[in-house]
RNA sequence: GCCCGGGUGGUGGAAUGGUAGACACGAAGGACUUAAAAUCCUUUGGCUUCACGGCUGUGCGGGUUCAAGUCCCGCUCCGGGUACCA
């Protein structure tokens, strides 16, 4: 009987929605579980062959988890919330949610033909008013929290609020935004307007000011990729860097339990290392420099290279930096505000496109305090205001910024290492010995770094400046906080209201905030966000914040909803967490390394200060799967002319290579008839053909997308061949975590495999031939070395290889003609998480009335594997020349007289004598002449 | 520039330091068939030989080892991430 994958396929997924075979529920007997997926956002586009690669992972994953006897976890949902939906709903009017609902509809249907073992019970939409409530009131919690530098976690504010009572913020390391000192007295003083802008500054959901893109015209805050050339892309209309009110989270306070927590998660060694870097921690100096004259400014820098301090010879700040304004002098002025005008109008983007130097002089000097030599101060843009202080202090020979920068406006380079060789580039690295420190003596409290190491000075250099009171030791991270404002629709609307200006939270009992109805998606007329037309959006008659939330904000806390998902008293219980706890395997893209992946990591974190999660990870462990490019075919069209000429052929020809739609073509094959019909001007092409009348095309792998006709939909594979093969295929095309072309001409040989598989078990005629005979020793054998590796593969993620061993598996029991139940029920058994369907079939043939997702996965029994022989490989000087069956327990000293006693022995060593027999037992014997 | 990956047949890819190319695709030849599809069998890294066989071969150059695709050093090319972070 012929495999009718559409009938199996589609019987058995109605009976999984029947019997809700993939629902979970707490089980205190049974240990947990839980595999999730990225979920997706609903894009238009539909899901291509791409998407489910993770999706297939991870269901392989879960279900054979669920067989090895785990309550598994394993859900879906939808990141409903996105840019797209709301552009569309600009252009048409169409409203994002309905714009999204299609989209998520078509998804669904897309997913459940490939058959994966989701609780649907479970789904979340972020768009969904139930769901982002959870993500509102993480915002208030976060509003109303401050985090403590000294016990490493976030505290309720109203601690901090009696903490400023009793002695104002003097001596509590607090996270915070600006260095301001005041006392109790000072605070007491305060209205509540100055008390609530003093709290901004500690709080970990915040209301600052922040450069951003200003696009007037639009009444936008543009991102650096709408901008470009000092203009909108859309419109062309001018962008200015502006600063902008804007709600912030305050994941920098996290930035150093989100690299240490690194260390105990099982994630991939580069994403790990892209975090890291993100983060940026380095340990440096702050110190402070003095302006020459009677009213010296305080200039505070930061710098890594304490031990360079004798090498400076200018001072740069950043433009944007409060300096500027305390040290430009009078006949400076107008040279200053030109270049400041200048760098206002270039986007962060052009200033790191464009590396030009350029600067200005500020018309001061200051005082190295170290070596008390005068130093010109600059301003240049290259210097970035929002890291460090602001302020460098500049040493060209050993830093190659300052480096042009010092070419560029002559100023002297003092080289500090022996031997660097500074005339035509600085040197960076942090290795040498220390030259040019001045003459003098410790004693004489003078910093002496001659003769020492790179790193040796810097200690030595950052302890001299904290003895000597110049400065302190700090530790500066690169990641900044999160902006959480979008003057944008389709997002999650804050749960703040503005009394009298002053930002306050909505109560937790009015959540949650809806996103109101507007009639267009645009900007108000006045340049508010589009909640500005609203009709009545205020609370307690007081307005409400007109932003709304980011895409991260949704998708930071995701995962703990699905535990209890229909809680409407808390995100997640006490009960559900305890059980399901954090992700034990997460999939995804590498993509999010530094954006989701941190922001839900800080989130977690956060929500674990207050104890309402019982982790502070969220991702056990990570996998990334690799992206399925696609591979492009093209045809060769002779120039002014609408001849086609097949690609051994195009040399001989002026061609231009032009993309066809990969669905017309075959091994590389083009269906001449189809691609006439194509597209109109193909209508009547002509073709010159290879000898075998065939038109072949030229090919190349790209990324997969509409322009380049190169997407393959799963639906189409799924129609051709069914669930399981697709799944099969996807894994058989290579490890999870490659990326790789996607190629349907391989996908015959996964569907003949499960073909065979089913010849096992009817017969051309329709017979079963499942029978209850006895195995073979061979046949067990067969199975267990199957079982062995399959299992061992499942547990290292290598499923490519799995396919590989279910086909070996086939093969051998085909050429034995195998029909077993003995054989055959396990074999489907170990085959559910790749290919459930047929599995469920073969496994209910075989006389099962229950799920296959419940069968145990069989253990490989090592008695069925042992061999009485071993092949030995016998080679001389490594050069294998023939081979030796021998007994498997042959002792080493038999293998070796074996060996040397064999006739070929005598032909390889040509008379040469033996000096060394290397035996390895059960593997390999070689002879050294 | 820096940080990760990675270079193995025509293609996708296998290979705890132990017979490189498993398993597939494609290609070539054959069987079955009126024919096609489907299925099955044989061959398939390169060079060489009538053949047995031999030589060579995992980006390039060195090294360690009885033995290297695998470990070490130096280069090169490709892919990804990131970037005036002081």
């Amino acid at each position: 009987m012929e495999y009718n994958f559409r009938d199996i396929e589609s019987r058995w997924q109605q009976r999984w929605r029947d019997d809700k075979t993939y629902r979970v529920r707490i089980d205190p007997d049974k240990p947990k579980y839980y595999v999730l997926d990225m979920f997706p956002y609903p894009s238009g586009a539909g899901l291509h062959v791409g998407h489910p690669l993770g999706y297939i992972a991870s269901d392989i994953y879960a279900r054979y988890k669920r067989q090895k006897g785990f309550n598994v976890l394993h859900p879906m949902g939808y990141d409903a919330y996105g840019l797209p939906a709301e552009q569309y709903a600009i252009q048409t009017g169409q409203h994002p949610a309905v714009t999204t609902d299609e989209n998520i509809r078509r998804y669904r249907q897309q997913l459940d033909k490939i058959g994966f073992s989701f609780d649907w019970d479970r789904e979340i939409r972020t768009s969904d008013a139930d769901y982002y409530k959870w993500t509102q009131w993480a915002f208030i919690r976060m509003f109303d929290s401050y985090y403590c530098n000294t016990t490493q976690q976030a505290r309720p504010i109203g601690e901090l609020i009696e903490c400023f009572e009793r002695q104002g913020n003097i001596g509590l390391d607090i996270a915070h935004t600006e260095e301001i000192e005041f006392d109790a007295e000072e605070w007491k003083l305060w209205d509540e307007r100055r008390r609530s802008e003093v709290l901004m500054n500690y709080r970990i959901a915040y209301l600052a000011e922040t450069a951003v893109n200003w696009c007037e015209k639009l009444g936008t805050v543009l991102a650096n990729d709408e901008v470009q050339d000092g203009v909108s892309i859309r419109g062309g209309y001018p962008v200015v860097q502006k600063m902008m009110k804007q709600w912030s989270l305050r994941v920098s306070a996290y930035a150093q339990r989100l690299l240490d927590g690194l260390d105990s998660l099982d994630w991939s060694q580069s994403i790990k290392e892209t975090q890291r870097n993100w983060i940026g921690r380095s340990e440096g100096a702050e110190m402070v420099f003095y302006t020459e004259g009677e009213d010296p400014v305080a200039i505070n820098i930061f710098t890594t290279r304490a031990d360079t301090v004798y090498g400076v010879t200018f001072m740069v700040l950043a433009p944007e930096s409060e300096y500027v304004s305390l040290v430009t002098t009078a006949d400076q002025k107008d040279e200053v505000d030109k270049y400041l005008e200048q760098t206002r109008k270039r986007t962060e983007r052009e200033r790191i496109a464009d590396r030009r130097v350029s600067g200005v002089f500020s018309g001061s000097y200051a005082v190295n305090p170290v070596s008390h030599c005068r130093i010109p101060i600059y301003i240049s843009d290259y210097v970035l205001a929002g890291y460090g202080t602001g302020a460098i202090m500049a040493v060209p020979a050993h830093d190659s910024r300052d480096y042009a920068f010092a070419r560029h406006f002559s100023l002297p380079i003092v080289p500090l290492v022996e031997g660097a060789d500074v005339s035509e580039e600085s040197f960076d690295a942090k290795e040498g010995t220390v030259i040019n420190s001045p003459a003098g003596t410790p004693a004489e409290g003078q910093l002496v770094l001659n003769g020492l190491s790179v790193s040796e000075a810097i200690e030595a250099a950052k302890k001299y400046i904290v003895a000597s009171g110049l400065g302190k030791v700090k530790v500066n991270y690169r990641l900044r906080d999160a902006i959480f404002s979008r003057q944008r629709y389709w997002g999650e609307p804050f749960p703040i209201y503005y009394k009298d200006g002053v930002p306050c939270t909505v109560d937790e009992k009015d959540l949650p905030v809806v996103l109101p109805e507007i009639d267009k998606f645009l900007p108000t007329d006045t340049g508010e966000p589009p909640l500005g037309r609203a009709a009545d959006w205020t609370y307690r008659g007081y307005p409400l914040e007109l932003s709304t939330m980011p895409g991260f904000a949704g998708s930071s806390a995701y995962y703990l909803r699905y535990e209890d998902p229909q809680n409407s008293d808390a995100l997640v219980s006490t009960e559900a967490n305890g059980y399901w706890r954090n992700v034990d395997l997460y999939l995804g893209g590498s993509e999010h390394a530094t954006g989701h992946l941190i922001y839900c990591r800080f989130w977690t974190k956060f929500l674990f200060d207050y104890g309402y999660i019982k982790d502070d990870e969220p991702f056990a462990k990570l996998i990334n799967q690799g992206m399925i490019q696609g591979r492009s075919n093209f045809v060769y069209r002779i120039k002014n002319t609408n001849t086609f000429v097949s690609y051994s052929k195009k040399e001989s020809y002026d061609t231009t290579e032009i993309h066809v739609d990969v669905n017309l073509v075959e091994n590389d094959i083009l269906d001449t008839d189809r691609f006439r019909r194509w597209q109109p001007e193909f209508a009547d092409a002509e073709f010159i053909v290879d000898a075998d009348g065939k038109y072949r095309c030229g090919w190349a792998v790209e990324k997969m997308s509409k322009s380049m006709y190169n997407v393959v939909n799963p639906d189409d594979i799924v129609e051709r061949y069914g669930a399981d093969t697709l799944r099969l295929y996807e894994m058989f095309l290579g490890p999870v975590e490659q990326s790789k072309p996607w190629d349907t001409k391989g996908i015959d040989g996964v569907h003949r495999f499960l073909k065979r598989l089913w010849a096992l078990v009817y017969d051309a005629q329709g017979n079963l031939l499942l029978d209850d005979r006895q195995p073979t020793e061979e046949e067990l054998k067969t199975l267990h070395k199957t079982i062995k590796k399959i299992t061992y593969d499942i547990e290292n993620f290598s499923f490519n290889t799995s396919v590989s061993a279910f086909m070996i598996c086939v093969n051998e029991l085909s050429t034995a003609k195998c029909s077993k139940k003995a054989i055959i029920e396990p074999l489907a058994v170990i085959l559910a998480p790749f290919a459930p369907h047929i599995a469920e079939e073969i496994y209910s043939l075989c006389g099962n009335s229950t799920t296959v997702c419940d069968a145990a996965f069989p253990e490989c029994d090592e008695r069925h594997l042992v061999e009485a022989t071993v092949k030995y490989p016998v080679s001389f000087n490594g050069k294998v020349r023939f081979t030796l069956d021998l007994p498997a327990d042959m002792s080493v000293e038999e293998v070796e007289k074996s060996a040397l006693a064999h006739d070929e022995t005598q032909k390889w060593l040509q008379g040469k004598a033996v000096r060394k027999v290397i035996v390895v037992p059960r593997k390999i014997v070689n002879i050294v002449m």
